[in-house]
RNA sequence: GGCGGCGUAGCCAAGCGGCCCAAGGCGACGGUUUGCAAAACCGUUAUUCGUGGGUUCGAAUCCCACCGCCGCCUCCA
């Protein structure tokens, strides 16, 4: 099944053909490391995530970079030299590495918590300034750049295809008339490839004298290094478009000469409560607030991934308890298999069902080749969950065949709990006097203990075969 | 000012010319089941897709206008 995707190069959807079969390189814009990454920022690398698990289940091998962003980017194209990452370390009188060391480790654990893989590299701009000063080098040598004093700038009019990706023209952009006239660039819309300036905290040697990289060229000079001048798919959130990405194309493709990406994927933005997140409204939430707050990590799994990537989803918490009633549905039907597994003997996998698994498989591949929709992908899935709970009499090696139909799915959506919650013995204890006082008919003890164990934060159902199943209190 | 996206049930969200009197999830209501629950299953919950026109044998899907929301053009995923 060929998959179908969105490039923003292009503007249209095309079928994704690697560059080397069965093989992927995806390069993905990370996290600027000066604060706690939020719910917008993970939306944008659950998407890169989801993506990867996706080609991963059709068998392709991905090599997947993400940058972690150590060097501040500079707040305004003028001289004033501010950028995030120094003022965060001027603010809180801490080293530049130490803040991005911090941030950065916040940014992993978080990554863990939303059961992110983990990139192949996680290359730091900090750690290829040698590669980015090569780079701007090789743009100089050809023309596509010039030096003015200490700073180096990349000459848009030398490159042709400057605002393809975005759709600006240099017009256009001239039109918008938002930006500050600098008097050493020759064209207002020209970039800085290497920075001069004294008052800065983060410093390093140039053929230029000391100074810092430019805003753009620590993503077009890694993911060379680690990709290859051409690769295949380049994802991030929607306000890379422009300039991120598009200096990225115009630096790298000038200095290789070579076509850079083949496929841009963007995500659109994240809106909480249907307004933009920002510090001012105070809904920048992190992931671990969301936590703290009650909510469960794979709930906010899936309410980022949920919704298609190139439309804008309204984040809430009530969406956020529709996600963990939704994953509680699936986990509910696999507690049932695996009970079925245990208990019931082995034979054979009747026909119907064996084409009820390859049959959703089957939707949820085409689903999720179809631009990665992902709601058409959860409709399969919740469909084959009704159909499964419906069947009454399967044996024990039907119940494993559908688990494991259940498990390839769930590779990709990665939303499950891997192994069933470690209840405590205090409340394995009241569920097991609840049993015995079920089996006597003592229905009062029986509901106390049920109610008792409510009250300690969890939830305990019976199972048909006078069983029962213990599980996590909901939120809030 | 330039460029782009969106508006589908109480909420989230597919569908993008006939299979649509429109998937799926959450919620609500009724039923089966249960000691009672929960879960599961069955059924109900949009004859209608922001509004008004038009094209077409046929439109949620195409065109035009209007209204509303959002993004980028400036650090931002």
């Amino acid at each position: 099944m060929p998959v179908e995707l969105y490039n923003t190069l292009t503007k249209r959807r095309e079928e994704f053909k690697p560059m080397a079969p069965g093989k992927v390189g995806i390069y993905s814009c990370g996290p600027t490391v000066y604060s706690h990454p939020h719910i917008g920022n993970f939306r944008s690398f659950l998407v890169a995530d989801l993506l990867k698990r996706f080609f991963e289940f059709k068998g392709l091998k991905v090599t997947h970079i993400m940058n972690i962003t150590d060097v501040g980017h500079l707040v305004d194209d003028a001289d004033e030299g501010a950028d995030k990452l120094e003022e965060t370390a001027r603010k809180e009188k801490k080293d530049p590495l130490e803040i991005a060391r911090f941030y950065t480790e916040s940014f992993m654990t978080a990554s863990k918590l939303l059961n992110i893989k983990p990139a192949d590299v996680y290359p730091k701009a900090t750690e290829h300034i040698q590669e980015m000063i090569d780079m701007v080098k090789t743009l100089v040598d050809k023309g596509y750049a010039y030096v003015v004093g200490g700073n180096i700038y990349y000459d848009v009019t030398k490159f042709a295809n400057y605002g393809r990706l975005s759709g600006n023209t240099l017009d256009d952009l001239n039109a918008g008339a938002r930006i500050e006239l600098n008097p050493e660039k020759k064209n207002p819309q020209d970039f800085a490839l290497w920075k001069h300036d004294p008052k800065h905290l983060q410093q390093w040697d140039s053929p230029w004298g000391r100074g810092f990289p430019g805003w753009h060229i620590e993503c077009s000079a890694m993911s060379s290094k680690y990709l290859g001048a051409q690769f295949d798919i380049h994802t991030g959130g929607e306000d890379n478009i422009f300039p991120h990405h598009e200096c990225e194309i115009a630096q790298a493709e000038g200095a290789s000469g070579k076509k850079f990406v083949h496929y841009w994927l963007h995500t659109r933005f994240l809106l909480f409560d249907g307004e933009k997140m920002s510090k001012s409204k105070g809904n920048l939430y992190t992931i671990q607030e969301l936590i703290e707050k009650g909510f469960k990590k794979n709930a906010i799994r899936y309410a980022l991934i949920s919704s298609h990537y190139r439309q804008n989803y309204n984040f809430t918490f009530d969406g956020l308890k529709a996600a963990a009633q939704a994953i509680d549905k699936i986990q509910q039907c696999v507690f049932q298999l695996k009970d079925i597994s245990k208990n019931k003997e082995s034979g054979q996998v009747r026909k119907e069902l064996q084409e009820l698994s390859s049959n959703c498989l089957a939707q949820f591949d085409e689903a999720l080749s179809d631009d990665l929709n992902i709601s058409k992908a959860l409709a399969v899935c919740f469909d084959f969950l009704r159909e499964v709970n419906k069947v009454d009499d399967a044996n024990s090696t039907e119940a494993n065949a559908l688990l494991d139909t259940i498990g390839k799915i769930d590779s990709v959506l990665g939303v499950l709990e891997k192994a069933d919650e470690e209840v405590p013995a205090q409340i394995i204890e009241m569920a097991e006097k609840r049993k015995e006082a079920k089996a006597n008919k003592d229905w009062k003890t029986a509901d106390a203990m049920r109610d008792e164990i409510t009250a300690k934060g969890w939830i305990l159902e019976d199972t048909p075969g006078g069983g029962y199943r213990i599980k996590r209190g909901g939120q809030d």
